[in-house]
DNA sequence: TCTCCTTTACTACGGATGTAGTGGACATTA
DNA sequence: TAATGTCCACTACATCCGTAGTAAAGGAGA
């Protein structure tokens, strides 16, 4: 981020897309929210669209690091590590990650009217697809690019489900077990 | 819905909300967008809440007319009609139904907020968890209520990549095959 | 120390927004 | 026909929003 004021407005802004919504992240409020005076962030980011475009990519920017340590991981078993990543990386959005989740929902839905949004979008999203096909692939999926999609599809609607809809949250070993479900039914009657 | 003029201003808020978002959708917007004389949607729905929740009301009463005929079935095959109507389900949703799948996840994040909302957000939300969770326990799930979960958790979730997300939508026939993979998992090697 | 340039604070403005009030049109019933 | 109650058109108002302009402050480089 390009100074640490940038940064506090972007988390701030994070922090009121999840609690009030889009029409809760204003200029003002912003100012409001991270204790700045009047006019900094109206400043800082000098229309609308820049706001947003600061907010989402300081939220990739958070995912990434939540999810860097999961990524790197020991590529033994293929399959089992892939199963247990995904496992992890749906446990931190259901856990630490849940107002980072809805944030970004709320820019997801926007981006869909938003071209400079949709740009930034897509590339985070090409960081967790990618590595999921490559793995597919190397064990011997029929498809891996459908799969990977399924995958990342499977995910998003776990997340979106507990976080934004009916409530009751999977546990981990819930997780856990739907991946493997959800794995085995694509690669055949695999480990997992 | 109670009067004409009730559905016509839902009905075009489900528009503006699919077109512009939360922060289009405005009293004197709806006035304007559906042709009638200023005043009017702010007469009929006072607040705001209101006139979320009439939206809210009336969208699902959309989507039950859409899946009516899907879910009135020969239940021959259990799974395989399950696995069916899931699909039919979903490409509903990613042809003539997209935009009031946006509106939809416009009106579920603000649900999260507004417990008005969430309610009937809910209600609506066990009409197709239930069935679900029915054929899975008579086709021998050995945990109905998770897989059940996760047969909507995976459909909304394919539901939102392909509308929200990436883009490039998946066939019927890609819907029939995720599907049929994911029930697979989780009955053991069934047919499916 | 003086100068230049970036960052910050503050203010202004045109326009939009949610909500409420009021009077008239209209239809229904007695 | 007269009375009554509902729906509708219109207006008013306080608040809030995005955006822009400008001046002060602060630090870097000479």
């Amino acid at each position: 981020m390009k100074s640490q004021r940038a940064e506090l407005v972007a988390d701030t802004a994070i922090a009121l897309l999840a609690d009030r919504g889009m029409r809760g992240l204003t200029h003002r409020a912003v100012d409001e929210a991270a204790g700045l005076p009047p006019g900094s962030t109206s400043n800082l980011a000098r229309t609308r669209s820049a706001l947003l475009e600061l907010t989402l990519a300081r939220l990739t920017q958070l995912e990434s690091a939540t999810f860097a340590p999961i990524l790197e991981s020991p590529a033994a078993d293929l399959v089992g590590v892939l199963a247990e990543m995904t496992a992890q990386a749906l446990w931190a959005q259901l856990t630490v990650g849940r107002r980072q989740a809805v944030a970004r929902y709320e820019l997801a839905l926007e981006a869909t009217r938003r071209p400079e949004l949709r740009r930034i979008y897509d590339r985070a999203g090409a960081r967790f697809r990618d590595p999921a096909v490559a793995i597919l692939s190397a064990a011997g999926s029929s498809d891996p690019v459908r799969h990977g999609r399924q995958i990342v599809a499977f995910s998003e609607g776990v997340i979106f489900d507990a976080v934004i809809g009916a409530g009751a949250d999977p546990t981990l070993d819930d997780l856990r077990l739907g991946i493997g479900e959800l794995l085995r039914g694509m690669l055949g009657r695999e480990d997992a």
